[in-house]
DNA sequence: AAAGGTATACTTGTATACAGGTATGGTTAT
DNA sequence: ATAACCATACCTGTATACAAGTATACCTTT
């Protein structure tokens, strides 16, 4: 990954007012200028003004000659984000299981040992950001774009959800044997496995989500 | 509906693109260039970055410093937004059901109203366009702005795709007359009559879609 | 004192100028 | 003739300047 993208001050400007607004640092209903943000970023306004676009597309914000604010994200956008993800992920990821290459594959395994390390390091942000990288992988390689561009904003925005309040790293070692596991199934095209892995992944997701913790 | 960003030249633009993505005026793999863009549709650069972001969100075009291309929609595409369009109507229809307000129901009926005069004249484009307006009354009736956020770009496109080169003024006039029954049904609160005339207004609209006409 | 009007400051929308990088084509040297 | 190198033209990314509209606050008038 870490693809162009992640350099342009356009998506860096993103990533932070994502973030801001999905761990209630912009609350609900703040107001947000783009000049004011463009002082504060030290950025010009265009680039503000991109992240914004993507922002009201994803309806965090919503952008009107009046002025911006934020709309945020609600429990009750959680729980039907759990109900689209519980639907498509399972077929998203059995797809994978029969298109996916042995180079992503190698991916994959890379990014475990990742996830090891910095899990043990304690690291849990980092560990996040190789989840998001994990299941893009997956998504891309189940061959369909269309599922892809819907999951992948769901989970990125689920992994992000209130994560800087919450002490996550019990979970987090958790949810990296969950991968393991989930990429032994896929290395041996076990769909089966991958299908009954993958539910529990989310059903334990969604459990950590709704009770702040889990260890 | 016709809010102040039907007006914003970004928006234009992003119509404009989109239509000719979706209707194969532009092929998949064109390069796209933001500054003959510009001299070409008479605007500065700034709307037409604005419109690609929206683009390049939804999976239409490919952006990178070498350059901008197509991606387009694929048949797969197609089926697999139908996939999700056939778990998720369902659900949003029923809810809205249960939740929708006289005033949106009232403002079902004018579109309807409209659909059908605008049907009786033959302009499908326009009964098209109320057919965006009425479902997305709909989507956010249902009280769900995440099946909301989803739905609503599928359905436009679905809507648009190819509609350009084919005759639908046949399934146009079937369509109008789908609506005005689940109209009825969502008037009458009857959730359960409401799910099953989705089901089958969408399955009409799969088949009609695969023939490429539907009389 | 209260109400209305006006001016100011701030908002988004748009246009344009500049910068860094890349691919391509032409030219030159071997 | 072929290959390598350099210049040019084009791409996106970013900064800044300008325009139109609106809300608010202050001032004036009744």
């Amino acid at each position: 990954m870490a693809d162009y993208k992640s350099l342009s001050l356009a998506n860096q400007v993103y990533e932070i007012i994502e973030k801001n607004i999905l761990n209630k640092v912009y609350a609900t209903g703040e107001v947000l200028s783009e000049s004011r943000l463009s002082e504060e970023l030290g950025v010009s306004r265009t680039p503000i003004r991109e992240a914004m676009t993507r922002l009201e597309n994803e309806r965090l914000i919503g952008i009107s000659p009046c002025g911006t604010v934020v709309l945020g994200i609600t429990d009750q956008d959680v729980t039907d984000m759990f109900r689209v993800k519980a639907f498509l992920e399972p077929i998203v990821t059995t797809m994978a299981a029969t298109n996916i290459s042995e180079e992503d594959l190698a991916k994959l395994k890379d990014l475990l040992d990742q996830q090891e390390f910095y899990s043990e390091k304690g690291n849990t942000e980092k560990v996040r950001n190789l989840d998001t990288e994990f299941h893009d992988i997956i998504y891309v390689a189940s061959g369909s774009p269309i599922f892809q561009s819907i999951l992948s904003p769901i989970h990125h925005k689920l992994l992000k959800y209130r994560q800087e309040s919450l002490n996550t790293s019990g979970r987090t070692k958790y949810s990296v044997k969950e991968h393991l596991n989930l990429y032994e199934a896929l290395k041996r095209r076990d769909e089966k496995k991958v299908d009954e892995l993958i539910r529990e992944h989310i059903k334990h997701a969604y459990e950590n989500i709704m009770k702040g913790t889990r260890q």
